[in-house]
DNA sequence: GGTATAGTTTGACCGCGATCAACAATTTAT
DNA sequence: ATAAATTGTTGATCGCGGTCAAACTATACC
């Protein structure tokens, strides 16, 4: 069997008993190279994991040596295959902790992203399948993230940006997409969590506010929280 | 401020920001050291925590330097009074973890060690404190070892070994003393757990069998399961 | 009281994930 | 097109927790 028959076996159980460190490069890398840009640099990974650039770039050396990630060198990372599948696996299981520290630890959404990080890498299969029964296999987070399958695979849904829609649009909200426990708290203040229904009254124009009603009230947001908020639309 | 008194200081609060190996140490240290024997020797310990004889050794230096444990050169280790709270802070996790994934995540009892283990060092305080409440601040955890409070005080009970009471002694099973998942598996099997009533029938001579009796069942157990047991004596 | 033996420590080394300072490549601006 | 600014990599070094082989107690035995 050759050395690289042996790694891929390996992989494929274990998108689990990597250390902390290297779960923690994928996911980050993972999350930066999703929104649309093609590769992570070294300075934003750095700056996500908390290390110094260069501490991120001997590391980023070392995954793309071991496979998890491909490195062109001054310009950027991505995840290969085998090194996407590793993240999808974490981010699946922080989501999942996400939520059932939400559902039945009773935590308030802005609070679950600490305590979920802390534990996303140590869980046991066994926990995070224990969680996903006793959750009635879930398909997003609190935030309204979507929890990826244990292949890697994500759900299909009809999320769209609200701020992209026009006036008059109805929907629900389906997606708040930041971890920013300050900006999470005071949306959930106000009642703007997902499922909530909602209409889009006004798109005030240069990047300025945007006022949304719903059931209860009236809100008015500035630019960037409004950019957080997806809604799937309702005919 | 000295670095003594910052030392200290940190200490307080950090029965927790350890890391995972220190944790760990101070965790089997404490366990050895508690069942009678006065000091935990490095063989020991290095068994224990899985590494070599040397290693334990390297690491047991390391633990004296930083003021978690006595050591004295060719005899054996102690926790200090900062290592015990430190250890006590880690059981108390391990052991509300343990209860809580028997009661909560619906494992059973002899699968909760391995779980809980992989958890012990990275659960949040908020975390521990809302299992704690949770539970209803339980002070046994599914096998019935005591749980510490924060403060690494220990309820008291009133413990006694099965097999050092008369025959005709009635009791309440309150403890099985050990971590081992068959033996855990096979007397959960047998209804053997805490909370059952229990009767001693027979205790044969020179290390041999003993014979108890439940509500449905009569039990033969050898001594080195008899052994695990701990009853609290009905008048 | 010396000696075999079991247990413990030391020394040289490793891999990992960091740091900082120096240097190299790439972009951007003039 | 070149200089300046930004971004990325390298090299030397660190702390941590390990390994193995060799040297060193402590103890039990005869």
């Amino acid at each position: 069997m050759s050395d690289q028959t042996q790694d891929v076996h390996a992989n494929q159980n274990d998108a689990v008993s990597l250390n902390d460190a290297t779960l923690h490069y994928l996911d980050v890398i993972y999350r930066l190279t999703a929104t649309g840009t093609e590769v992570a640099n070294t300075t934003e990974i750095a700056e996500n994991v908390g290390v110094s650039a260069s501490g991120a770039s001997v590391m980023l050396r070392r995954l793309a040596e071991r496979g998890w990630v491909q490195l062109t060198r001054y310009k950027g990372a991505t995840l290969t295959p085998m090194g996407k599948r590793v993240a999808l696996r974490t981010i699946r299981r922080h989501r999942l902790l996400e939520l059932f520290l939400h559902e039945v630890m009773k935590f308030e959404w802005h609070e679950v992203d600490t305590h979920a990080h802390a534990l996303e890498t140590s869980i046991t299969e066994a926990l995070e399948d224990r969680m996903d029964e006793l959750l009635n296999h879930p398909i997003r987070c609190p935030h309204g993230h979507l929890i990826p399958a244990k292949d890697g695979s994500l759900p299909i849904v009809k999320d769209v940006r609200l701020v992209d829609q026009c006036v008059g649009t109805a929907g629900v909200l389906r997606l708040v997409d930041t971890d920013n426990s300050d900006w999470l708290k005071y949306l959930g203040d106000q009642g703007l969590k997902p499922g909530v229904n909602l209409k889009l009254k006004e798109v005030a124009p240069y990047g300025g506010p945007i006022t949304i009603e719903t059931q209860q009230h009236t809100h008015n947001l500035g630019r960037s929280l409004a950019e957080l908020m997806f809604v799937e639309v309702v005919a």
